[in-house]
DNA sequence: CCAAGTACTTTGTATGGCAAAGTAAACGGG
DNA sequence: CCCGTTTACTTTGCCATACAAAGTACTTGG
């Protein structure tokens, strides 16, 4: 009974998930960032076979939510997009890997 | 190098994740299943803190997917819905949580 | 016999993900 | 030197869907 209190305790922080963290194609990208300390576009493009157009959108919206750093710059000509985590992205994937680690413990199986 | 390489795997896996799974709403009345054999609505209701139209629609939609069974009696003279995790249903929790316990292995922190 | 409660379902709205089209600059052949 | 192609993205638009609010049907208590 204490048992299923502390897994259900665990279950219901689910409802509050961080949902900019949620989102797969940007978990993907925080995760790589994660251990990487910087990458550019065209790497996590590679990594995480996503569109131009998604991954865009995502950068944005992780921009946005103050998890990565942009840094637009140009690799001799051409232009080349650098992207680190944040401490707040950090701090933000370190929350989320705890809330699902706990949450996806298996149960005791019956 | 050959790590990043099983990492950036496990990454690549999430684009590909199962959407019925993976919100945060469902996966709670999903792991409520899995280790329970069965429970009726009111229960869910208290244990996800979600609405009767959210638990109601996302039951609905684990109806659809076949992930869920719904059996409607009664308890006397009120109506009471029983739920039960499918075999797909517990196949669908094992993948997702192999999934996103792949995905969210610390990398070698640097 | 009707007002209130229980147990849901349906409807509406608004967010947000994905794809497709658009943009801007550099390269490369004629 | 011009013009089509490639690279590196951004913007726009549509569609799915999550959540809330209102509605429904039945039952119990006064």
């Amino acid at each position: 009974m204490a048992k299923d209190r502390t897994q259900a305790q665990g279950l219901r922080e689910l409802g509050g998930v961080d949902r900019v963290v949620h989102e797969p194609a940007r978990l993907m990208i925080l995760m790589i960032l994660y251990g990487v300390r910087e990458a550019d576009a065209l790497f996590l493009l590679n990594a995480t076979e996503l569109t131009w157009g998604n991954l865009s959108s995502h950068v944005s919206k992780l921009e946005e939510a103050g998890y990565v750093e942009v840094d637009k710059g140009f690799a001799g000509k051409k232009p080349r997009t650098m992207l680190r985590l944040t401490g707040a992205g950090r701090r933000a994937v370190d929350d989320y890997r705890a809330t699902m680690q706990a949450a996806l413990k298996k149960p005791g199986a019956r």
